[in-house]
DNA sequence: TGCAGGTCATGATCCGCGTCAACACCTAGG
DNA sequence: CCTAGGTGTTGACGCGGATCATGACCTGCA
């Protein structure tokens, strides 16, 4: 089949591993998903988290196995895409091939706000922004929201020591900018915090349209 | 046209400027380039550094237009691939949408070195040794090779100051590791530098191959 | 109910690297 | 030749965040 629905999968069950033999790309259906590497030492290196609609797998391309390890954070449902499949579909659709093209592309500029060398505060505010925004991209509230990773996760994804975490996020409670309940959030001052914000998240300059040819 | 020969490009020569329209990719047949953003506050962040033999407008497939700016930093000459024209040929040529879909992958994990965080020591060394590995692949010599870009922009590449690069450059000649004269590099002590960048480097466990399956 | 393990918060201390400042060097131009 | 601007090196100092340590709280289980 070109198209199945797999899971649920349960808090902490994998969905791949790496070196895993890849055929297939899956977009998450509902939950969240938790991508990440282990290094020599067997430290965590989370790459990313994943919310519905959001495509998992793209990095995979490249090998024929799986890069990383990914784990359900909550319950999940996913939509799987066999590979070969839907490669030899995207050859007779156009439409298909450019938004293949379009989605690994944009994964190409995601990395932004982890590559950067930003203060604890910029990364945490982008942080909360980029969920609140893809959250809101996706039909839920983008003011209140649950957190489905541990501090832990969060800190590690953002290369910050958990208790950097707890300090900033502490620090913004006591500013005003959002309410903190263990994993809910809520964002009281979006102004600021997009302000804070804003050197972290992508696109900074506006493209020129002055329709210059270039090459 | 769908391919074009392109250039002489003379050092701080753009080639492509952030927002100009995008419709063509292109691979460096001669010489380095460098790409870059300027943020807010004007101030530049360098992207990547392009060898011969690799292709620099990718991440712009999914904007239509150049999401960053590429200048020459030495005599450069590209060759010039239309999208819309390659984008036909990869729906009849599998193997070209293949190689299609690997470069953009690829370049998805290459982000890798400057996103984690690395001691100084770590990032040079990465640096100096991703760049040795990638000339050998190109027929050029892995041990001595040319810095063809300033220490300032290698400091803002790796996220460091650039003084922080003449001192970890320092230490490396003092501990034997390597040789340095102004921009000429010579490689001592490949295996102590490649122990050093480990952690730093991509793919550090080993790929599982025991065909268990996913999804 | 009480214990154990996981998660989170907060304080004390330390260190890597950024910042500031001064100086050496290289190349180009008058 | 001398000068001037870009580039690279080296030292002194301070700060942000990592590390270490302690304790609170929550959930599941006997």
């Amino acid at each position: 089949m070109l198209v199945d629905h797999v899971g649920p999968f349960h808090a902490g069950d994998h969905i791949f591993r790496k070196g895993d033999p890849f055929d297939a790309i899956a977009a998450v259906r509902a939950g969240s998903v938790k991508t990440y590497v282990a290094d020599l030492d067997g430290r965590e290196h989370v790459l990313g988290f994943y919310l519905p609609g959001e495509v998992i797998g793209l990095d995979a391309i490249d090998d024929d196995n799986f890069t990383c390890n990914a784990v359900a954070l909550d319950t999940v449902t996913l939509c799987r895409f066999s590979f070969p499949k839907i490669s030899l579909l995207a050859a007779r659709l156009p439409a298909l091939q450019q938004h293949l093209f379009r989605l690994l592309s944009r994964d190409i500029g995601r990395a932004a706000l982890r590559a950067g060398d930003f203060t604890a505060d910029q990364r945490l505010a982008a942080f909360l922004i980029q969920l609140s925004r893809r959250l809101f991209a996706r039909g839920f509230s983008a003011d209140r929201f649950n957190l489905t990773m541990t501090r832990a996760d969060m800190a590690n994804y953002l290369r910050l020591a958990p208790e950097t975490v707890s300090r900033v996020l502490r620090h913004f409670l006591d500013e005003g900018l959002v309410r903190v309940d263990r994993r809910d959030v809520e964002l009281l001052d979006r102004a600021r915090l997009e302000s804070l914000a804003t050197p972290a998240l992508k696109d900074p300059t506006p493209a020129r349209r002055d329709g210059k040819p270039s090459l």
